[in-house]
DNA sequence: CGGTTCCTTGAGGATGATCAACGAGGGTGG
DNA sequence: CCACCCTCGTTGATCATCCTCAAGGAACCG
């Protein structure tokens, strides 16, 4: 948990339900709160003029996420979607400044969390660049390993294809024509559709 | 100026010189010290195996840089090197955890750094995935002249073209091209060489 | 001048995107 | 239980585009 429930609630944060496919906020509007998810999971986006979509970062339950905003002046840089039902904790932008000054501690573990953060957008923003469809995907698979904290052993990976290329900049069918290259290599199985990694 | 060079030459910081063209860090070493610039201008990039350069960032005079790895337990993600001659001065991390408990309004401004880094990355990411050489220039002259103040009248713009195309993960010869046909398109002006926009 | 860096051009090829269609599976309701 | 729908996975053909490689030219600087 990153921000206790309690003092949330306490400074006035809402908890507020979201049903799966609904909106938090959009690309472009003015920030005013801060979200913490109580359970379910947020996945944040970018749309381009012909309708591609960039997933930049997804979070779940104890993570907050689209505070970046709140402390520039700036609008918000992507969209927040619910991707289960899901309760997010909202406290205005004044409140949590003042929940700042008072616990200290907050702070750093603010500085932590956007430390983590600035990382991981900077090692995607490599291995996107990097152009290989096989590069990308083997980068998403091991971030989503990392996340999960199972590096070792083999698991199923819980995306669809369609998923996969929004993580990696890719189209769908390039998507399963490369994973049926790996799966060759011995890089993947596909296991009655279902990757394995 | 972002922490004030007397509090960090208090706590056992060093000023160093680095001559344009010698590395401050590389990609995957522990990260021990805080920097800050007090002349000159660092890059930070990551290359991929066949050569390609990435620039993720620059910074100027009075910027730190390579901070997030000190917060979590991570190498540096990419290398920075100087673009020009600079002095940088280096606070062990240990030093700048005390600072930080010495003077809790230099966390809040941290913050406040760090989550402008992260917006752009975001706007950065969307950018490269929309996969138009043309969009990806215009987003990279755009952060230039958002940068520098300046978002209203032309100016020369102080990149090679090869630059650009580091930044933007093209290659220099589509770089050419393209700006070339966004020349035709009085989208940006060519003089002599020099790229005006 | 000679070297270095940067810009430019051309030809050719590789590859990922696009478009269109179909198949497989799962869930729902009658 | 069956019919239908909806999502997801898959395939093939074609195309546009950016990369690659190679070469040469312009500007600048000591």
């Amino acid at each position: 948990m990153f921000i206790d429930s309690d003092i949330l609630i306490t400074w006035g944060g809402i908890a507020k339900k979201y049903k799966k496919g609904e909106f938090i906020f959009h690309e472009g509007e003015h920030a005013r709160f801060f979200h913490q998810i109580i359970s379910g999971t947020i996945k944040m986006f970018n749309t381009n003029y012909d309708g591609k979509e960039f997933t930049q970062a997804e979070f779940g339950t104890g993570e907050s996420f689209g505070e970046p905003p709140l402390f520039i002046d700036e609008t918000y840089p992507s969209t927040a979607v619910a991707t289960h039902d899901s309760v997010i904790i909202k406290v205005s932008k004044e409140k949590l400044f003042e929940i700042l000054d008072e616990y200290p501690a907050i702070e750093r573990k603010i500085i932590t969390v956007l430390a983590r953060r600035i990382y991981n957008k900077s090692i995607t923003a490599s291995e996107v660049i990097n152009n290989s469809p096989e590069t990308r995907i083997l980068a998403f698979l091991n971030a989503y390993k990392k996340k999960i904290e199972c590096v070792d052993k083999q698991l199923e990976i819980p995306y669809t294809r369609q998923e996969i290329a929004n993580y990696t900049g890719l189209r769908v069918e390039t998507v399963i024509r490369t994973l049926i290259k790996m799966q060759t290599k011995n890089l993947v199985k596909i296991v009655n559709r279902k990757l394995v990694y």
